[in-house]
DNA sequence: TTAAAATTAGGAATAATTCCTAATTTCGGT
DNA sequence: ACCGAAATTAGGAATTATTCCTAATTTTAA
């Protein structure tokens, strides 16, 4: 696994264009303006290794399909599990002090590779059509 | 929407009797034990009602399908990547806190529900198969 | 330049979840 | 307790998201 192939290029170049959080499928068709002839199973397989290499970074989602971010700085993210809005947030808590914390709780070392937030944004507290 | 049905009690029961944080298969399995003619859209149904209501929490899991935990004394997660190990987390740093930084940064309130942490735990930092 | 290794397109297969419908259960008012 | 309306159910079909398979092509490195 790690040869080069324009099509990994032209997705990574998509996700450094888009710092829009795309699932799966914005990529795909993202990435279908500069490969044309690119399948969806090499999407797939290329988020997956691109993943692997820590270039771009998975947002598990509470509402539809996961997405994909690339980490042009080094953040967090606040996800509203409502309407499944993103928030960039830039750390000032720290994930050094955090992971001693961790340490201490469970007695596991973990390399800590994102602190996600989980709630519901002011957009989905007002317009409450629960 | 609310309801009572012994349906939904039984799912409840599981969830509060099994602290293992299941995914909605693993739910149906221990389900069925109670309520041997239970459907499994019923569990789904009901899953996300519960979610919905509070009951219970989602677990946004990177690697399979996602997992329930219910909280009988609040808590957060801290979820190996690779192997999907969820270690439970007592938190020390204060929600309130993290939630006023937050709102400094985005500039938009949100009702903070969990932080989960991402990483890459012990066992698999050790068994190094890449 | 050439053989081995990696990657691809395309589509089939699988996994996870939601949707649909007619039958049953629960609820609230009397 | 009875009754009609509303909610919920079982069962299965449908949908969505993702992975797997294979033969052909591309990349690598000697």
């Amino acid at each position: 696994m790690n040869n080069y192939s324009k099509q990994r290029e032209a997705i990574l170049d998509v996700m450094k264009e888009n710092l829009v959080h795309p699932t799966a499928e914005e990529i795909y068709q993202f990435v279908l303006e500069k490969e044309p002839q690119i399948s969806k199973s090499t999407v797939y397989r290329n988020i997956n290794i691109l993943v692997e290499l820590g270039e771009i970074k998975k947002l598990n989602m509470t509402v539809g399909p996961d997405r994909y971010d690339y980490l042009y700085k080094e953040h967090s993210h606040a996800i509203c599990e409502k309407c499944g809005n993103i928030f960039d947030f830039y750390d000032d808590f720290n994930k050094e002090e955090i992971s001693k914390e961790l340490l201490k709780q469970i007695g596991n070392h973990m390399d800590i590779n994102s602190i996600t937030i989980y709630g519901i944004c002011e957009d989905c507290k007002s317009n409450n059509k629960k």
